[in-house]
DNA sequence: TGTACATCAGTGAACGCGCGTTCACTGATGTAC
DNA sequence: TGTACATCAGTGAACGCGCGTTCACTGATGTAC
């Protein structure tokens, strides 16, 4: 039954991207590894084969989830054609479809109060993704970074995660999308 | 063993409070009903006298947490002896008092991320909490209010929520307060 | 006001279930000669 | 390059445990006369 390093790699990598997704849509405390192995087309008990608790999943499904937002706000930012990208970034990070996509979406919005109470490594994990959010959006703020730029993107940033975390929460669609609204107009306007 | 109406009343108040600091402290579905049962001074098997369920007792301690949060920001303000009071609320939400009080800090903070995955009426309570905590701002900010002094609450509430939430992921204890502190210059720019 | 009975708050044991974790086993992969 | 053996990825059963929920029982409280 082994697996050449290869698939072994490549089982490892789709145990995480699982866990990542499942992790944000469901959850943390409430996603089992039995869960995220089934889906991952595995028994659960090959998981001790590739990780020595679900600690380390989490810390690593954490990062994994942050490395993928910061890439995808990056790449937004770099192709916007007008502007300095800041507003892109506003406006694919403050949207509907960020809010409905909880499964693909920043797992500090997504898993924010349960990364609370994770691990050192997993809160170091997000607080390693929060400072590279802040830094993508800083860059495009104002490319000749100063202590106030890196100041009004902390302040963005902790907008953007509060905004998307609200509007998951509202029961009422229309309301929950004005949130948004509001929040990308004040963030437009920084 | 039955109890007299006022009793009864109290023991079930009891459950609400010891859950709704549980739930924030430790996150809603890592808190078992025993633990709260046992902490409020019973025995398990007494709660569904109360409660039909777990996600009713979810509900209304959120409920509970949101009416308490509110409470204390509209009184923070009406006390504030300069300024309009919305600088206090800030002072008060966005410092590491609430940051380091999370079992009696504000639950869109605390439990954000799990009250998404709530049931109707916990998202419903949690909605109306945000919904009151908006105005509280708003009130702060222009007595005589507008479509605009309420968009500035949302992005505001926004911002204090994200503030809090980033402030309890970060290992480091300094950085978490110069999030905290960028933050709350911000506001009280607005 | 006093008595007889119904109600029901709280106890403690039990329910089925899924959790994270461990382990003996399997057989294909990797390594050493 | 071919063979012999060690490694180890994945399986599936089992571990103890705590979960949410149910229930028979208890005895003090509430109600009806």
């Amino acid at each position: 039954m082994r697996k050449s390093r290869i698939e072994t790699a490549e089982t490892r990598q789709r145990i995480i991207d699982v866990a990542a997704r499942k992790f944000r849509l469901n959850g943390i405390s409430a996603t089992g590894l039995t869960d995220v192995m089934s889906e991952a087309g595995l028994t659960h008990g090959g998981f001790y084969r590739h990780f020595k608790s679900k600690d380390q999943l989490v810390a690593e499904a954490c990062a994994a989830a942050t490395t993928n937002i910061v890439a995808v706000l990056e790449k937004v930012a770099s192709e916007s054609e007008d502007g300095d990208g800041f507003q892109a970034i506003v406006e694919r990070y403050v949207s509907t479809i960020h809010r409905d996509d909880v499964a693909g979406g920043c797992p500090l919005a997504g898993m924010g109060s349960e990364l609370a109470h994770g691990d050192e490594n997993t809160r170091a994990a997000a607080s390693h993704g929060f400072r590279e959010l802040v830094e993508v959006v800083a860059k495009r703020l104002d490319p000749q970074r100063s202590d106030s730029t890196e100041s009004t993107a902390v302040f963005a940033v902790a907008a953007m995660i509060g905004a998307i975390t609200i509007s998951r929460i509202m029961t009422d669609s229309d309301a929950s999308a004005s949130v948004l609204n509001h929040v990308k107009q004040h963030l437009d306007a920084i």
